[in-house]
DNA sequence: CTTTGTTCTATTGTATACAATCATACACAG
DNA sequence: CTGTGTATGATTGTATACAATAGAACAAAG
Protein backbone atom coordinates (compact mmCIF):
# COMPACT_ATOMS: atom_id res chain seq x y z
CA UNK A 1 0.00 0.00 0.00
CA UNK A 2 1.21 3.76 -1.04
CA UNK A 3 3.85 2.53 -3.14
CA UNK A 4 5.70 5.22 -4.26
CA UNK A 5 4.40 6.38 -7.79
CA UNK A 6 7.50 7.99 -9.25
CA UNK A 7 10.77 6.22 -10.46
CA UNK A 8 12.89 9.02 -9.06
CA UNK A 9 13.99 9.02 -5.78
CA UNK A 10 12.92 12.97 -4.78
CA UNK A 11 15.07 13.60 -1.18
CA UNK A 12 12.77 15.84 0.57
CA UNK A 13 13.74 17.88 3.22
CA UNK A 14 13.72 18.24 6.96
CA UNK A 15 10.44 16.41 7.60
CA UNK A 16 11.76 14.88 11.00
CA UNK A 17 9.95 16.99 12.83
CA UNK A 18 6.72 16.72 11.13
CA UNK A 19 7.31 12.87 11.57
CA UNK A 20 7.82 12.87 15.29
CA UNK A 21 4.38 15.24 15.53
CA UNK A 22 2.52 12.99 13.55
CA UNK A 23 3.14 10.17 15.33
CA UNK A 24 2.76 11.35 18.78
CA UNK A 25 -0.30 13.20 17.06
CA UNK A 26 -1.52 9.43 16.36
CA UNK A 27 -0.88 8.65 20.44
CA UNK A 28 -2.06 11.62 21.95
CA UNK A 29 -5.72 10.97 19.72
CA UNK A 30 -5.46 7.57 20.40
CA UNK A 31 -4.94 5.76 16.65
CA UNK A 32 -2.04 4.07 18.15
CA UNK A 33 -3.33 2.34 21.05
CA UNK A 34 -1.66 1.74 24.25
CA UNK A 35 -0.02 -1.69 23.80
CA UNK A 36 0.43 -1.35 20.68
CA UNK A 37 4.26 -1.81 19.26
CA UNK A 38 5.46 0.36 16.86
CA UNK A 39 7.35 -1.62 13.78
CA UNK A 40 9.61 1.05 12.57
CA UNK A 41 9.40 -0.35 8.85
CA UNK A 42 5.63 -0.23 9.11
CA UNK A 43 5.76 2.93 10.21
CA UNK A 44 8.11 4.43 7.54
CA UNK A 45 5.63 2.95 4.69
CA UNK A 46 2.58 4.36 6.06
CA UNK A 47 4.42 7.95 6.86
CA UNK A 48 6.17 7.85 3.36
CA UNK A 49 9.44 8.20 4.83
CA UNK A 50 12.83 5.93 5.42
CA UNK A 51 13.44 4.20 8.66
CA UNK A 52 16.11 6.94 10.30
CA UNK A 53 13.59 9.74 10.98
CA UNK A 54 11.20 7.45 12.21
CA UNK A 55 13.51 5.93 14.69
CA UNK A 56 14.73 9.24 15.99
CA UNK A 57 10.97 10.50 16.25
CA UNK A 58 10.63 7.16 18.27
CA UNK A 59 13.34 7.88 20.54
CA UNK A 60 12.11 11.38 21.51
CA UNK A 61 8.71 9.80 21.96
CA UNK A 62 10.82 7.47 24.33
CA UNK A 63 11.72 10.54 26.39
CA UNK A 64 8.47 12.03 26.69
CA UNK A 65 7.26 8.59 27.99
CA UNK A 66 4.43 8.27 25.27
CA UNK A 67 6.29 4.74 24.29
CA UNK A 68 8.08 2.17 25.94
CA UNK A 69 11.43 0.81 24.27
CA UNK A 70 12.71 -2.53 25.22
CA UNK A 71 16.15 -2.54 23.58
CA UNK A 72 16.72 -5.11 20.61
CA UNK A 73 12.73 -5.47 21.04
CA UNK A 74 10.69 -2.29 19.80
CA UNK A 75 8.39 0.25 20.73
CA UNK A 76 5.10 0.19 22.43
CA UNK A 77 2.84 2.62 23.15
CA UNK A 78 2.36 4.05 26.42
CA UNK A 79 -0.15 6.76 26.01
CA UNK A 80 -1.25 8.97 28.70
CA UNK A 81 -3.52 7.10 30.82
CA UNK A 82 -6.75 8.26 33.33
CA UNK A 83 -4.42 8.09 35.92
CA UNK A 84 -1.99 10.37 34.35
CA UNK A 85 -4.32 12.56 33.25
CA UNK A 86 -5.48 12.99 36.84
CA UNK A 87 -2.01 13.49 38.12
CA UNK A 88 -1.44 16.28 35.64
CA UNK A 89 -4.39 18.02 36.34
CA UNK A 90 -2.96 18.15 40.38
CA UNK A 91 0.39 19.21 39.28
CA UNK A 92 -0.91 21.86 36.78
CA UNK A 93 -2.72 23.54 39.80
CA UNK A 94 0.42 24.00 41.44
CA UNK A 95 2.69 24.99 38.75
CA UNK A 96 0.35 26.84 36.70
CA UNK A 97 -0.60 28.99 39.13
CA UNK A 98 2.96 29.84 39.54
CA UNK A 99 2.91 30.44 35.97
CA UNK A 100 0.46 32.89 36.39
CA UNK A 101 2.10 34.71 38.96
CA UNK A 102 5.25 34.96 37.34
CA UNK A 103 3.36 36.02 33.97
CA UNK A 104 1.88 38.89 35.98
CA UNK A 105 5.13 39.90 36.92
CA UNK A 106 6.66 39.87 33.90
CA UNK A 107 4.23 39.75 30.65
CA UNK A 108 5.22 42.40 27.73
CA UNK A 109 2.59 44.88 26.62
CA UNK A 110 2.83 42.71 23.38
CA UNK A 111 1.85 39.92 25.26
CA UNK A 112 -0.76 41.46 26.93
CA UNK A 113 -2.60 42.70 23.72
CA UNK A 114 -2.54 38.83 22.57
CA UNK A 115 -4.06 38.10 25.70
CA UNK A 116 -6.76 40.64 24.71
CA UNK A 117 -6.85 39.53 21.29
CA UNK A 118 -7.43 36.07 21.95
CA UNK A 119 -10.11 36.57 24.94
CA UNK A 120 -12.19 38.35 21.95
CA UNK A 121 -12.04 35.56 19.55
CA UNK A 122 -12.91 32.68 22.99
CA UNK A 123 -16.14 35.14 23.37
CA UNK A 124 -16.81 34.39 19.65
CA UNK A 125 -16.37 30.66 19.48
CA UNK A 126 -18.22 30.21 22.82
CA UNK A 127 -21.21 32.32 21.24
CA UNK A 128 -20.98 30.00 18.21
CA UNK A 129 -20.28 26.73 20.38
CA UNK A 130 -17.24 25.98 18.01
CA UNK A 131 -15.88 23.23 20.20
CA UNK A 132 -12.77 22.54 17.94
CA UNK A 133 -11.91 26.43 17.83
CA UNK A 134 -12.59 26.71 21.43
CA UNK A 135 -10.34 24.40 22.30
CA UNK A 136 -7.38 25.99 19.48
CA UNK A 137 -7.97 29.22 21.45
CA UNK A 138 -7.17 27.65 24.83
CA UNK A 139 -4.49 26.14 24.28
CA UNK A 140 -3.29 29.73 22.83
CA UNK A 141 -4.63 31.39 25.96
CA UNK A 142 -2.48 28.78 28.82
CA UNK A 143 0.64 28.85 25.87
CA UNK A 144 0.43 32.77 25.88
CA UNK A 145 0.87 33.19 29.55
CA UNK A 146 3.49 30.32 29.68
CA UNK A 147 5.44 32.45 27.92
CA UNK A 148 4.80 35.39 29.94
CA UNK A 149 6.41 33.61 32.63
CA UNK A 150 9.46 33.88 30.90
CA UNK A 151 11.05 30.34 32.38
CA UNK A 152 12.37 27.99 29.84
CA UNK A 153 11.44 25.07 32.54
CA UNK A 154 8.49 26.44 33.48
CA UNK A 155 7.16 26.41 29.30
CA UNK A 156 8.93 23.62 29.10
CA UNK A 157 6.77 21.36 31.70
CA UNK A 158 3.17 22.91 31.22
CA UNK A 159 3.72 22.51 27.29
CA UNK A 160 4.29 18.76 27.60
CA UNK A 161 1.13 18.19 30.00
CA UNK A 162 -0.82 20.46 28.01
CA UNK A 163 -0.62 18.75 24.96
CA UNK A 164 -0.91 15.27 27.16
CA UNK A 165 -4.74 16.34 28.39
CA UNK A 166 -5.47 17.82 25.42
CA UNK A 167 -7.90 15.11 25.07
CA UNK A 168 -9.72 15.94 28.58
CA UNK A 169 -9.39 19.41 27.58
CA UNK A 170 -11.50 18.69 24.84
CA UNK A 171 -13.88 16.79 26.49
CA UNK A 172 -14.77 19.69 29.07
CA UNK A 173 -14.76 22.01 26.72
CA UNK A 174 -17.11 20.55 24.56
CA UNK A 175 -19.82 21.36 27.45
CA UNK A 176 -21.12 24.94 26.66
CA UNK A 177 -21.77 25.54 29.93
CA UNK A 178 -18.06 24.60 30.72
CA UNK A 179 -16.62 26.65 27.82
CA UNK A 180 -18.72 29.83 29.32
CA UNK A 181 -17.45 29.44 32.78
CA UNK A 182 -13.54 28.91 31.58
CA UNK A 183 -14.06 32.28 29.33
CA UNK A 184 -15.04 34.22 32.65
CA UNK A 185 -12.31 32.57 34.50
CA UNK A 186 -10.01 33.72 31.87
CA UNK A 187 -11.01 36.86 31.62
CA UNK A 188 -10.26 37.27 35.33
CA UNK A 189 -6.99 35.83 35.24
CA UNK A 190 -6.65 38.15 32.33
CA UNK A 191 -7.33 41.40 34.40
CA UNK A 192 -5.07 40.46 37.31
CA UNK A 193 -2.16 39.80 35.36
CA UNK A 194 -2.76 43.22 33.64
CA UNK A 195 -3.16 45.15 36.95
CA UNK A 196 -0.07 42.62 38.10
CA UNK A 197 -1.84 41.44 40.69
CA UNK A 198 0.43 38.27 40.62
CA UNK A 199 -0.71 36.42 43.84
CA UNK A 200 -4.37 37.30 42.95
CA UNK A 201 -3.55 35.90 39.04
CA UNK A 202 -1.96 33.10 40.36
CA UNK A 203 -4.94 31.82 42.83
CA UNK A 204 -7.48 32.54 39.98
CA UNK A 205 -5.52 30.31 37.80
CA UNK A 206 -5.15 27.66 40.41
CA UNK A 207 -8.93 28.04 41.43
CA UNK A 208 -9.63 27.81 37.25
CA UNK A 209 -7.81 24.57 37.23
CA UNK A 210 -9.69 22.99 39.71
CA UNK A 211 -12.25 23.59 38.34
CA UNK A 212 -11.91 22.41 34.87
CA UNK A 213 -10.89 19.26 36.70
CA UNK A 214 -13.52 18.98 38.78
CA UNK A 215 -16.29 19.18 34.89
CA UNK A 216 -14.09 16.68 33.59
CA UNK A 217 -14.67 14.33 36.24
CA UNK A 218 -18.24 15.08 36.42
CA UNK A 219 -18.07 14.20 32.57
CA UNK A 220 -15.90 11.15 33.30
CA UNK A 221 -18.84 9.77 35.93
CA UNK A 222 -22.00 10.45 33.87
CA UNK A 223 -20.53 8.91 30.74
CA UNK A 224 -19.38 6.07 33.13
CA UNK A 225 -16.03 5.81 31.26
CA UNK A 226 -13.27 4.33 33.04
CA UNK B 1 42.69 10.81 16.45
CA UNK B 2 41.22 7.80 17.88
CA UNK B 3 41.10 5.64 14.50
CA UNK B 4 40.11 2.68 14.92
CA UNK B 5 42.73 0.08 15.34
CA UNK B 6 41.76 -3.06 13.98
CA UNK B 7 40.89 -3.96 10.76
CA UNK B 8 37.72 -5.90 11.32
CA UNK B 9 34.40 -3.79 11.96
CA UNK B 10 33.07 -4.89 15.25
CA UNK B 11 29.08 -4.07 15.12
CA UNK B 12 28.72 -3.21 18.92
CA UNK B 13 24.83 -3.41 20.33
CA UNK B 14 22.42 -0.96 22.34
CA UNK B 15 24.95 2.00 22.48
CA UNK B 16 22.27 4.53 21.71
CA UNK B 17 21.05 5.10 25.11
CA UNK B 18 24.70 5.27 26.52
CA UNK B 19 25.51 8.00 23.93
CA UNK B 20 22.72 10.23 24.98
CA UNK B 21 23.61 9.69 28.32
CA UNK B 22 27.25 10.74 27.52
CA UNK B 23 26.36 13.83 25.57
CA UNK B 24 23.90 14.82 28.31
CA UNK B 25 26.83 14.34 31.08
CA UNK B 26 29.16 16.48 28.84
CA UNK B 27 26.16 19.47 28.88
CA UNK B 28 25.57 19.32 32.46
CA UNK B 29 28.97 19.15 33.38
CA UNK B 30 29.66 21.86 31.67
CA UNK B 31 32.83 20.36 29.29
CA UNK B 32 30.29 21.35 25.98
CA UNK B 33 29.70 24.81 26.94
CA UNK B 34 26.16 27.09 25.86
CA UNK B 35 26.66 28.15 22.68
CA UNK B 36 29.04 25.69 21.35
CA UNK B 37 27.98 23.72 18.35
CA UNK B 38 27.61 19.73 18.06
CA UNK B 39 28.97 18.94 14.84
CA UNK B 40 27.64 15.19 14.36
CA UNK B 41 30.87 13.56 13.05
CA UNK B 42 33.12 15.05 15.41
CA UNK B 43 30.96 14.07 18.03
CA UNK B 44 31.40 10.50 16.35
CA UNK B 45 34.60 10.08 16.24
CA UNK B 46 35.03 11.60 19.50
CA UNK B 47 32.56 8.75 20.99
CA UNK B 48 33.60 5.80 18.64
CA UNK B 49 30.08 5.40 16.69
CA UNK B 50 28.51 6.63 13.42
CA UNK B 51 26.28 9.26 12.86
CA UNK B 52 23.11 7.78 13.38
CA UNK B 53 23.24 6.98 17.57
CA UNK B 54 24.78 10.72 17.17
CA UNK B 55 21.39 11.88 15.71
CA UNK B 56 19.13 10.34 18.00
CA UNK B 57 20.75 11.66 21.28
CA UNK B 58 20.81 15.12 19.97
CA UNK B 59 17.12 14.73 19.02
CA UNK B 60 16.51 13.94 22.55
CA UNK B 61 18.61 16.52 24.06
CA UNK B 62 16.47 18.65 21.76
CA UNK B 63 13.53 17.66 23.32
CA UNK B 64 14.52 17.68 26.48
CA UNK B 65 15.68 22.01 25.73
CA UNK B 66 19.53 20.90 26.68
CA UNK B 67 20.43 21.79 23.02
CA UNK B 68 18.87 24.24 20.15
CA UNK B 69 18.67 22.42 16.78
CA UNK B 70 18.06 25.03 13.87
CA UNK B 71 16.65 22.88 10.44
CA UNK B 72 19.63 22.23 7.98
CA UNK B 73 22.33 24.25 10.49
CA UNK B 74 22.89 22.03 13.72
CA UNK B 75 22.59 22.05 17.15
CA UNK B 76 23.38 24.12 19.66
CA UNK B 77 24.40 24.04 23.03
CA UNK B 78 21.74 25.35 25.72
CA UNK B 79 22.66 23.86 28.61
CA UNK B 80 21.00 25.08 31.97
CA UNK B 81 21.32 28.70 33.19
CA UNK B 82 21.23 30.47 36.74
CA UNK B 83 17.71 31.59 36.37
CA UNK B 84 16.71 28.04 35.14
CA UNK B 85 18.01 26.15 37.86
CA UNK B 86 16.44 29.32 40.68
CA UNK B 87 13.07 28.44 38.69
CA UNK B 88 13.51 24.62 38.90
CA UNK B 89 14.19 25.18 42.54
CA UNK B 90 10.46 27.25 42.79
CA UNK B 91 9.30 24.67 41.07
CA UNK B 92 10.63 21.54 42.96
CA UNK B 93 9.37 23.03 45.95
CA UNK B 94 5.89 23.03 44.75
CA UNK B 95 5.61 19.76 43.07
CA UNK B 96 8.61 17.70 45.20
CA UNK B 97 6.13 18.40 48.75
CA UNK B 98 3.56 16.73 46.12
CA UNK B 99 5.62 14.13 45.44
CA UNK B 100 6.12 13.85 49.47
CA UNK B 101 2.32 13.80 50.08
CA UNK B 102 1.80 11.02 47.56
CA UNK B 103 4.39 9.14 48.68
CA UNK B 104 2.85 8.87 52.24
CA UNK B 105 -0.04 7.51 50.89
CA UNK B 106 1.70 5.12 48.24
CA UNK B 107 4.92 3.79 49.47
CA UNK B 108 5.45 -0.05 50.21
CA UNK B 109 6.97 -1.59 52.44
CA UNK B 110 10.08 -2.48 50.59
CA UNK B 111 10.29 1.19 49.95
CA UNK B 112 10.40 2.34 52.91
CA UNK B 113 13.16 -0.61 53.71
CA UNK B 114 15.29 1.44 50.38
CA UNK B 115 14.72 4.79 52.46
CA UNK B 116 15.89 3.35 55.48
CA UNK B 117 19.29 1.83 54.12
CA UNK B 118 19.73 5.48 51.93
CA UNK B 119 19.77 7.30 55.12
CA UNK B 120 22.07 5.14 57.15
CA UNK B 121 24.19 5.28 54.36
CA UNK B 122 23.74 9.27 54.01
CA UNK B 123 24.92 8.90 57.85
CA UNK B 124 28.10 7.28 56.71
CA UNK B 125 28.91 9.64 54.13
CA UNK B 126 28.63 12.31 55.61
CA UNK B 127 30.25 11.76 58.84
CA UNK B 128 33.27 11.19 55.96
CA UNK B 129 32.32 14.36 54.79
CA UNK B 130 32.34 12.11 51.42
CA UNK B 131 30.39 14.74 49.23
CA UNK B 132 30.65 13.25 45.90
CA UNK B 133 28.69 10.47 47.48
CA UNK B 134 26.92 12.17 49.60
CA UNK B 135 25.46 13.79 46.20
CA UNK B 136 25.03 9.99 44.83
CA UNK B 137 22.82 8.99 47.89
CA UNK B 138 20.77 12.43 48.14
CA UNK B 139 19.82 11.57 44.12
CA UNK B 140 18.60 8.22 45.60
CA UNK B 141 16.67 9.56 48.56
CA UNK B 142 14.49 12.11 46.24
CA UNK B 143 14.69 9.14 43.14
CA UNK B 144 12.74 6.67 45.62
CA UNK B 145 10.41 9.09 46.81
CA UNK B 146 10.03 10.04 43.50
CA UNK B 147 8.96 6.30 42.88
CA UNK B 148 6.67 5.61 45.59
CA UNK B 149 4.33 8.45 44.70
CA UNK B 150 3.32 6.20 41.75
CA UNK B 151 3.02 8.70 39.70
CA UNK B 152 4.33 8.13 35.85
CA UNK B 153 4.10 12.18 35.75
CA UNK B 154 5.43 13.10 38.42
CA UNK B 155 8.35 10.77 38.62
CA UNK B 156 9.32 11.91 35.06
CA UNK B 157 9.07 15.84 35.35
CA UNK B 158 10.78 15.55 38.93
CA UNK B 159 13.80 13.00 37.47
CA UNK B 160 14.84 15.38 34.61
CA UNK B 161 14.69 18.97 36.95
CA UNK B 162 16.83 17.11 39.37
CA UNK B 163 19.80 16.12 36.76
CA UNK B 164 19.62 19.41 35.82
CA UNK B 165 20.10 20.77 39.18
CA UNK B 166 22.80 18.22 39.84
CA UNK B 167 25.49 20.82 39.94
CA UNK B 168 23.95 23.16 42.33
CA UNK B 169 23.14 20.33 44.41
CA UNK B 170 26.63 19.30 44.52
CA UNK B 171 27.79 23.22 45.05
CA UNK B 172 25.16 22.97 48.24
CA UNK B 173 26.00 19.27 49.43
CA UNK B 174 29.89 19.74 49.01
CA UNK B 175 29.53 21.76 52.43
CA UNK B 176 29.58 19.56 55.25
CA UNK B 177 27.38 21.59 57.53
CA UNK B 178 24.73 21.86 54.48
CA UNK B 179 25.36 18.24 54.28
CA UNK B 180 24.69 17.37 57.76
CA UNK B 181 21.64 19.34 57.73
CA UNK B 182 19.88 18.03 55.01
CA UNK B 183 20.48 14.43 56.18
CA UNK B 184 18.51 15.65 59.62
CA UNK B 185 15.92 17.37 57.14
CA UNK B 186 15.72 14.31 55.35
CA UNK B 187 15.65 11.27 58.61
CA UNK B 188 12.37 14.25 59.28
CA UNK B 189 10.82 13.33 55.81
CA UNK B 190 11.31 9.63 56.13
CA UNK B 191 9.89 9.97 59.75
CA UNK B 192 6.42 11.77 58.48
CA UNK B 193 6.78 9.25 55.14
CA UNK B 194 6.67 6.34 57.62
CA UNK B 195 4.06 7.28 59.80
CA UNK B 196 1.92 8.13 56.75
CA UNK B 197 1.50 12.02 57.53
CA UNK B 198 1.20 12.95 53.98
CA UNK B 199 0.64 16.55 55.24
CA UNK B 200 3.74 16.67 57.17
CA UNK B 201 6.02 14.65 54.51
CA UNK B 202 4.89 17.80 52.19
CA UNK B 203 5.45 20.76 54.02
CA UNK B 204 8.63 18.88 55.11
CA UNK B 205 10.53 18.43 51.45
CA UNK B 206 9.47 21.94 50.22
CA UNK B 207 10.68 23.45 53.45
CA UNK B 208 13.92 21.31 52.57
CA UNK B 209 13.90 22.35 49.00
CA UNK B 210 13.43 25.76 50.27
CA UNK B 211 16.59 25.31 52.61
CA UNK B 212 18.66 23.64 49.74
CA UNK B 213 18.09 26.96 47.75
CA UNK B 214 19.03 29.24 50.42
CA UNK B 215 22.27 27.96 51.27
CA UNK B 216 23.13 27.68 47.12
CA UNK B 217 22.27 31.15 47.00
CA UNK B 218 24.06 31.92 49.88
CA UNK B 219 27.22 30.01 48.01
CA UNK B 220 26.63 32.02 45.38
CA UNK B 221 27.28 35.02 46.66
CA UNK B 222 30.55 34.48 48.77
CA UNK B 223 31.93 32.85 46.00
CA UNK B 224 30.71 36.23 43.55
CA UNK B 225 29.52 33.57 41.13
CA UNK B 226 26.80 35.02 38.43
C1' DC C 1 35.85 49.99 -2.76
C1' DT C 2 31.43 47.81 -2.80
C1' DT C 3 28.25 44.79 -4.55
C1' DT C 4 26.86 40.74 -6.77
C1' DG C 5 27.36 36.23 -8.39
C1' DT C 6 29.67 31.74 -8.30
C1' DT C 7 32.25 27.94 -6.67
C1' DC C 8 33.66 25.16 -3.04
C1' DT C 9 33.52 23.09 1.43
C1' DA C 10 31.48 21.67 5.65
C1' DT C 11 27.56 19.88 7.52
C1' DT C 12 22.99 18.22 7.88
C1' DG C 13 18.91 15.23 6.13
C1' DT C 14 17.57 10.94 4.27
C1' DA C 15 17.89 6.40 2.43
C1' DT C 16 19.75 2.03 2.39
C1' DA C 17 22.84 -1.93 3.42
C1' DC C 18 24.27 -5.14 6.54
C1' DA C 19 25.02 -7.20 11.35
C1' DA C 20 22.89 -8.71 15.53
C1' DT C 21 19.09 -10.10 18.13
C1' DC C 22 14.73 -12.16 19.31
C1' DA C 23 10.83 -15.04 18.79
C1' DT C 24 8.71 -18.62 16.60
C1' DA C 25 8.24 -22.93 14.42
C1' DC C 26 9.81 -27.18 13.74
C1' DA C 27 12.49 -31.50 14.15
C1' DC C 28 14.19 -34.87 17.02
C1' DA C 29 15.55 -37.35 21.22
C1' DG C 30 13.95 -38.90 25.56
C1' DC D 1 3.77 -36.22 24.76
C1' DT D 2 7.56 -33.18 26.48
C1' DG D 3 11.64 -30.94 26.45
C1' DT D 4 15.65 -29.38 23.91
C1' DG D 5 18.14 -27.81 20.13
C1' DT D 6 18.29 -25.64 15.62
C1' DA D 7 16.91 -23.12 11.65
C1' DT D 8 14.22 -19.32 9.88
C1' DG D 9 12.09 -14.84 9.60
C1' DA D 10 10.97 -10.49 11.38
C1' DT D 11 12.83 -6.56 13.46
C1' DT D 12 16.11 -3.61 15.59
C1' DG D 13 21.01 -1.42 15.87
C1' DT D 14 24.63 0.59 13.38
C1' DA D 15 27.31 2.18 9.56
C1' DT D 16 27.69 4.32 5.33
C1' DA D 17 26.39 6.50 0.87
C1' DC D 18 24.46 10.18 -1.32
C1' DA D 19 21.42 14.52 -1.79
C1' DA D 20 20.56 19.09 -0.19
C1' DT D 21 21.64 23.09 2.22
C1' DA D 22 24.25 27.01 4.27
C1' DG D 23 28.06 29.75 4.52
C1' DA D 24 32.55 31.26 3.28
C1' DA D 25 35.92 32.43 -0.04
C1' DC D 26 36.77 34.32 -4.11
C1' DA D 27 36.16 36.59 -8.60
C1' DA D 28 34.16 39.94 -11.60
C1' DA D 29 31.54 44.04 -12.59
C1' DG D 30 30.07 48.53 -11.36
Amino acid sequence: MMALNSEEVHYQRSLGGQVFEQIRENILNGRYKPGESLIELRLSEEIGVSRTPIREAIRQLELEGLVHVVPNKGAIVSGVSDKDVDDIYTIRMLVEGLAAQWAAQNITDRELEELEEILELEDFYTRKKDSSHILQIDSRFHQVIFAASKSKSLMHVLGTFHQYVRNARNTSLSYPDRAAEALKEHTAIYEAIRIRDSEKAGELMTDHIMKARASLNLRKQTRGDR
